[in-house]
DNA sequence: CGCAAAATATAGCATAGGCTATTTCTTCGC
DNA sequence: GCGAAGAAATAGCCTATGCTATATTTTGCG
């Protein structure tokens, strides 16, 4: 039976499972950017961190305050933020699904910069299932 | 040169293009989804689109006073809701889109349901370049 | 018809995520 | 060591997107 119609509740649940992974994409980015500026530089500053994400920064105070209430990272008042085992953790996942996605948009032929540009906000979107589909396709591929 | 570094600014840039897919992301899901109603239906009511979309009725209300705001809608208190001829293109290019995505992550080896799930999230942040790129893979296919 | 039920709108509330302007704290150079 | 500059925090504002509770309008039926 080709593609049926999904009912209204299926829909609906698909829908649902988008807003819930949007309302943990902006998390991911900032810990895993976190995690980038302190391998980079030793520390992660307000600062940096508002500049690499293109916020203003009240905006990335107010991220970071976030991400301390939900246990991924740690600050002190005027002093650099830290990641949680937790928030480490999540980097380290959402890096390496960063990777395979842009890896994937490139081995089906999109263009590097575009890949990168549009992995940014795909990547949240690609469930565990979807990334080992990637994976084996990827270690599938001639070359 | 393998994969540098991006510059902050670059990658404050990539960033920014997701904040701004995401703000019309939910303005494309209702106006595929509306424009499913219409066909399959006759008409597009409040009742069926809160319901489809997973959401309170008052949130569909809001979301349709919206698509109204920005020329993509028309309706009337207590009557059905219609696309204007922009709201019915981008369903249009929306739901190709989707329908695109969804065969691009089959064809590399994401089961069917799983790739349905994910593609309403992956969809709004894949571009027109991209999309091309999966076109042409997808056309390239064995199959 | 005429009224109850269903559909829709409205009111009012919450959170997330943006912003600018201002205050407060830290750091650094003299 | 002190004062200016720089960094971070705070205050206060806005919009989008959810929600529940309630009012209003339309519809269908006896
Ligand atoms: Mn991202
Ligand atoms: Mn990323
Ligand atoms: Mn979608
Ligand atoms: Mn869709």
């Amino acid at each position: 039976m080709p593609h049926d119609t999904p009912t209204p509740a299926d829909q609906a649940d698909r829908f649902a499972r988008a807003r819930e992974v949007q309302a943990v994409a902006l998390l991911e980015d900032y810990v895993e950017m976190i995690g980038d500026l302190i391998a980079e530089m030793g520390e992660a500053r307000v600062a940096d961190i508002a500049a690499r994400m293109g916020v203003a920064q009240p905006t990335a105070t107010k991220a970071i305050a976030r991400l301390k209430r939900e246990g991924l990272a740690t600050s002190r008042p005027y002093r650099g933020v830290f990641l949680t085992d937790q928030g480490a953790a999540m980097a380290e996942r959402v890096r390496a699904r960063h990777r395979t996605v842009v890896e994937l948009l490139i081995a089906v032929g999109v263009p590097a910069d575009t890949a990168e540009l549009d992995a940014e906000g795909i990547e949240h979107h690609v469930s565990d299932h979807t990334l080992r589909a990637f994976e084996a396709f990827l270690a599938a591929m001639p070359r």
